[in-house]
DNA sequence: CTGAAAGCGCTTACAG
DNA sequence: CTGAAAGCGCTTACAG
């Protein structure tokens, strides 16, 4: 690896001078400037970024803690995120944190060691107050998935219990009256809001709530389908189902299928996220819509802010659940 | 921050013996371990990461460079690296290269710069020549995805000739004589060899191959769906369909529902990769599946080897593609 | 506009 | 077993 002192002979200056003509810092002779980069470019040199690091104390990159790096869920964020980080010439390191506050907590130690420039994180397991904590270090720090009262302006989410009232209610507009919930993994909070969500709507229409029609689930396909089947064996009639995720209802439709149930004639079924492959299903998943990338997007923005790479824009920060009408939901009139 | 200089201090023992009970590289007295601990702990000292990196040349991290990480496929094969990585405690450091050469080309570069200890590269755009250069350099270069001959023994590769060889076997053999093909994007190998496969298999069932049966797409559900809606406009008759992915796939099958053709009574599909969401497509899809989450596993482990964190273990280096038979294809005597 | 020098926070021979 | 010192490769006041 060529070192800056290389070039500086080659070119004749001080590595000061170098230096100055790379960072574009103060203004450099038009002739110096240009025999520094062709030495730069003779040698190829690339400036060692720990050595760059060591004494600006920044690394250009910006560390973000997902929990799932491979779910389509979470990956759709990473993309947002990535757009901009990318655009901004800022890298991305990235960990999963797999729910467990054990591995989330090392993640974002090992980011603050490595001086990234700032963190976003989208934790599961940690509480509020880690979180909080970490923000009043140096790093500045970005909350996906939740508001933090402490930290508003620097989170990122979509209201889950308004998602989850919204996917009820639209079972109810369609006349169902005994609508089951596949949870997702109610240690997540995420899934405890949309349960939430599910329990207001029914209330709301004086439907009464009966935790039989309720099964806790874990967000993946399997989940789904094993939450349908126990769903069935329970024996409680029911007529349409508000799944915590797509998957699950992937999973679920799976399920009605191999039992000789058919979706929407014999149960409505709505989803949640609105992943890619949701409209690809049979029946074409009925779901809400979370702008996954977009939240992505907007974290990655509020993170450029904060280090002041970027003027704060306005940068959209709460994000609603849409409904996205298809194919998975009828009328208990219509068939 | 706090700095070694102060645990230093705290522990009244030299910056030197701070450093050796934390890298355990030379024994040290119980006694004085003991309070250089005390120290760390009480002041919650964490290293700087670039000074360490600047004496040692060494990050701590493995650089990663993936076509596209939000897509089901290649975050699967980050999944399986990642698994391995951390449990070595190193960490990644993740760039998309988008299929494209300058993209690729910048993130290998940023990736060197930050002396990542070893780099996994799945590229799409770079020809053979820039990945050899590369692994001539000081960091060890893993690829994934092609078999470079002078670089065997660090690809982790599959056999997409054989896939689409496989796929259009199968059809065939289900007694499938006009059989089409949506390609993937030909810029990309993958969509190119399964192709090339495609023809083998035809050839050697002394079918002929017709290029009006052939679309190229480009490995989304939207390709799949476009391609599907051409493919039928050409009006040529084929009874069957092998797709370059799964995602296309799912598009045609959308399509082809959409023109009230049914899969697979009227036209068999097989797809290519397995991904998660294949079997929860109705009909369950018949495919030809990768083992991504092994094959990032695998290049993990050759990474290891390399940078010698890890005995070079037999890695299993090369794949095979494996058929998956589920209800996407059926015999042209059955219906 | 440019150079000499200090210093960022570690690790690692070199002595003892 | 431990300490003093050099050095990793940059950037940044400080002078001029």
């Amino acid at each position: 690896m060529t070192t800056i002192k290389e070039v500086s002979r080659r070119a004749k200056v001080s590595m000061a001078t170098v230096s100055r003509v790379l960072n574009n810092t103060v203004p450099v002779a038009e002739e110096t400037r240009l025999r520094v980069l062709e030495a730069v470019e003779a040698l190829n040199y690339k400036p060692n970024a720990f050595a760059r690091g060591l004494v600006t104390n920044r690394s250009g990159g910006i560390g973000v803690v997902i929990n799932e790096i491979s779910s389509p869920f979470y990956s759709g964020i990473v993309r947002g995120i990535e757009e901009v980080a990318e655009a901004k010439g800022l890298h991305l390191l990235v960990s999963s944190g797999h729910a467990q506050a054990s591995l989330e907590r090392r993640a974002v130690e090992s980011l603050k060691q490595r001086r990234a420039d700032a963190l976003i994180l989208q934790l599961e397991a940690l509480p509020d107050d880690d979180l909080v904590r970490w923000a009043q270090g140096d790093t500045p720090v970005i909350v996906v998935g939740r508001l933090i009262p402490e930290l508003a302006g620097r989170c990122v989410y979509l209201d889950n219990v308004a998602g989850g009232y919204l996917a009820t209610k639209h079972l109810i507009e369609h006349g169902h009256r005994q609508i089951a919930h596949l949870a997702g993994w109610l240690a997540i909070k995420d899934a405890r809001d949309r349960l939430e969500g599910y329990k207001r709507a029914l209330d709301d229409a004086g439907l009464p709530f009966d935790e039989r029609l309720v099964i806790a689930g874990n967000f993946t396909e399997e989940g789904g389908q094993r939450g349908a089947e126990e769903l069935l064996a329970r024996g409680r009639p029911f007529t349409a189902i508000v799944a915590s995720n797509d998957q699950m209802a992937a999973g679920a439709l799976h399920t009605f299928r191999a039992h000789g149930l058919r979706v929407p004639e014999d149960v409505s079924l709505i989803g949640y996220d609105d992943v890619l492959f949701a409209r690809y299903l049979f029946p074409a998943l009925t779901t809400i819509r979370q702008p996954l990338a977009e939240m992505g997007r907007a974290a990655a923005r509020l993170a450029l802010a904060a280090l002041g790479a970027e003027k704060p824009k306005e940068v959209t920060t709460r994000f609603d659940p849409v409904l996205v009408a298809r194919d998975s939901v009828i009328s208990t009139a219509d068939p």
